[in-house]
DNA sequence: ACTAATCCCTACCATTTTACTCAGGAATTA
DNA sequence: TAATTCCTGAGTAAAATGGTAGGGATTAGT
């Protein structure tokens, strides 16, 4: 288990997705500008979530990044392993073997201590942050200031088709 | 909240220490050997860990490094803390202004679920892991196979004062 | 068909962190 | 005094972090 600035970038821009979901595709452009993350890295970390089938790809025009699955069904402890992969915990390599042939105590205990984090991170998903009361109406509110084009051109098709 | 190899090392060493705190102070050459750690790098991590009031140093030959306070009273999170720093997680240094002036949500979000991951932390102390049945046995089988003296010399003191 | 937006991929680079070595000094015990 | 141990600081190779640059591939709008 590791978790470092990489870990925090990707679940706030998982956050992201989450949040504006229903309102098509986020661009990483625009994640970029709005959580002050450089492009390309957002980039690399969005290879890994997308090899890790957390998100899929839109490309072209309008396109963007959708989350793969309901907000529901992912996990901050998902997010986290699919970019910062974890290292060997125990030094020998599961063989069991780095304190003179004998299983090493403390290796067994931290391993355990590891698993008790993994499963608390496993157990919080994106929509338990997202869907609260106040959330929607805060994003909408911060796409108007940031101009996010998302939602008005979704609405200028919904008039342009009679709906509004 | 950053949880590196530096966070899990200074962990599995705290382990070290609480499971042999009944049986005098521990050398950092013993923690060296015993869980492949250069000695050098593990004098830096106490170091960080003496000046957060965790551990004291003895000097001297019989000397060590001992909990500074009873392993229950001694949390996992105040470990990592003391020696992966945290950085400033929002970016806007709390000042709330990374969003064009407005706080950013995603931030707020992240901040939430660091402080809930910070709790549960803080609440698993050294004393749950180490206060289990059949660890006391483990770490005594440990000590006579690595040729621990510690145990040994106390021992030897005792049958010398006609104690046992 | 063309253009622009966007994902996607690779390589490269500066800075920081990690983990370690070395070289001592200070305190304590025997 | 000598051995042991903590304690401190400087230096250092390797890795991770975070970013730049440049180029595809795909698709929506015109």
């Amino acid at each position: 288990m590791r978790l470092s600035t990489k870990g925090r970038y990707s679940v706030t821009a998982m956050l992201d997705l989450a949040i504006h979901d229903k309102a098509g595709p986020v661009t990483l452009a625009d994640i970029s500008q709005c959580q002050g993350i450089s492009l390309s890295y957002l980039e690399q970390l969005f290879a890994k979530l997308r090899k890790s089938g957390l998100v899929k790809g839109v490309r072209g025009p309008g396109g963007g990044y959708r989350l793969a699955r309901p907000a529901s069904e992912i996990s901050i402890g998902q997010i986290i392993s699919a970019v910062d992969e974890s290292v060997d915990v125990t030094r020998c390599g599961g063989k069991a073997d780095c304190d003179n042939g004998e299983a090493c105590l403390t290796h067994e205990l931290w391993s355990e201590l590891s698993n008790r984090l993994y499963e608390f991170l496993d157990n919080i998903t994106l929509a338990q942050f997202v869907d609260r009361p106040g959330i929607p109406e805060l994003s909408l509110q911060r796409d108007k200031m940031n101009g996010r084009y998302i939602l008005a051109r979704r609405q200028a098709e919904a008039i342009s088709q009679g709906i509004l």
